[in-house]
DNA sequence: CTATGTGAATTTATTCACAGCA
DNA sequence: TGCTGTGAATAAATTCACATAG
């Protein structure tokens, strides 16, 4: 195996493999094969054995691949061998449900701070987590926490991203339907589901 | 222009257009130009120009573009000139913020049934609309409603799949965090956003 | 002079096909 | 024999570059 630069849609697919192989883990299997995982996943086998191939040889011809040891790599490459601290700024409909949500423990992040410019919730604690005036995210930086998970109306997100990126966050995830700007040392990753929606029509046929 | 399939790469990215412009024709804008819009978007103009090519061309040289006909071209193509039904199927955290969330209406979609497997909330009314159960999908065909929306557990999602396949639906937006298998003339978009927060770590510098 | 529309060039991503190891 | 790992071939997607229209 030689180095070579991990494609993009490799790094989209990686997290893909992972929570499968968690599966895998858990259910005890010891090993598995790019085929067993293609028919998991609806991915062609040699895409996997390809996008494998861009971070190291560890399966065995035969046998197919150690599933602790997949996980291991993969987590590494994609730096989820260390938990993530992150913070959630607004608390609304989709701050609340990002809240509730489980899939993020799977990964190891950790929601450990929630800001909000409404006064009315500023103050209050949700999954006993002190929501925290916005005016306050400054205080991330000490705190050590370099994710962000953006919430908030598409009209306040420009500046709750300058906020963020100001209080040293070098990663966003945002549900704000709106392109945001950011230094280009910080990555931002924008969810827009009603986006995917609208695109189910298309490749559906005529009513 | 010739007629060529559109790109998949395309259709993502229509939404994304379709949405900023509907913002533009709020404010009363009535001409763009693909350099405008890729200021907005974080996109090359020359992406946009291109991709609109795949469907006609309705720009004006030297102009740009008349905001209210490129919404409805988009519009068109996406098949989003028409109200579309749709039904959730798992009313637990994440379907409940499905329901509250307002974004899908932008596009014209409308949730008109919903579906759960636990007696205590069967009968119940969340949104003005009766919780069913799952017992009942069969109905959908004969409501044509032909988009469904699963917000259920993994375990539980290919047999959900199964029953809105079953009932006649043709396009599936999925929140289950699982691959799900269905017969080829129907489309499954999937989210996850848990997978998206987990590749944030990959770009960002080590901590 | 400005901005579209599009072939051509380039880059990125997928799939094929098979050598080689267990 | 069964499965990995990877060059080579192919396909898809993006960007360049410019002729062309208003």
């Amino acid at each position: 195996m030689r180095f070579r630069k991990i494609l993009d849609e490799t790094v989209r697919r990686l997290p893909v493999y992972l929570r499968e192989l968690l599966r895998s883990l858990k259910e005890g299997r010891q090993h598995i094969s790019s085929q067993n995982l293609a028919d998991c996943l609806g991915i062609n086998s040699c895409q996997i054995r390809k996008d494998f191939s861009y971070f190291g040889d560890f399966g065995t011809r035969g046998v197919g691949y150690n599933v602790k040891e997949l996980v291991k790599q993969i987590s590494k490459v994609l730096r989820l061998n260390v938990r993530h601290k992150a913070a959630l700024v607004g608390v609304g409909n989709l701050g609340s449900s990002v809240l509730t949500y489980s899939g993020f423990k799977t990964y190891g992040f950790d929601i450990v701070a929630i800001f909000d410019i409404d006064p009315r919730k500023v103050g209050k604690k949700t999954k006993n987590i002190k929501i925290e005036n916005v005016s306050k995210l400054q205080s991330l930086k000490k705190r050590n926490i370099n994710l962000g998970i953006l919430a908030v109306p598409f009209e306040a997100a420009q500046q709750a991203a300058e906020a963020l990126v100001k209080a040293g966050v070098k990663g966003i995830l945002s549900f704000s339907g709106c392109h945001i700007t950011v230094p280009k040392n910080v990555k931002v990753i924008s969810i827009e589901f009603a986006n995917d929606l609208a695109r189910l029509p298309y490749y559906t046929p005529a009513n």
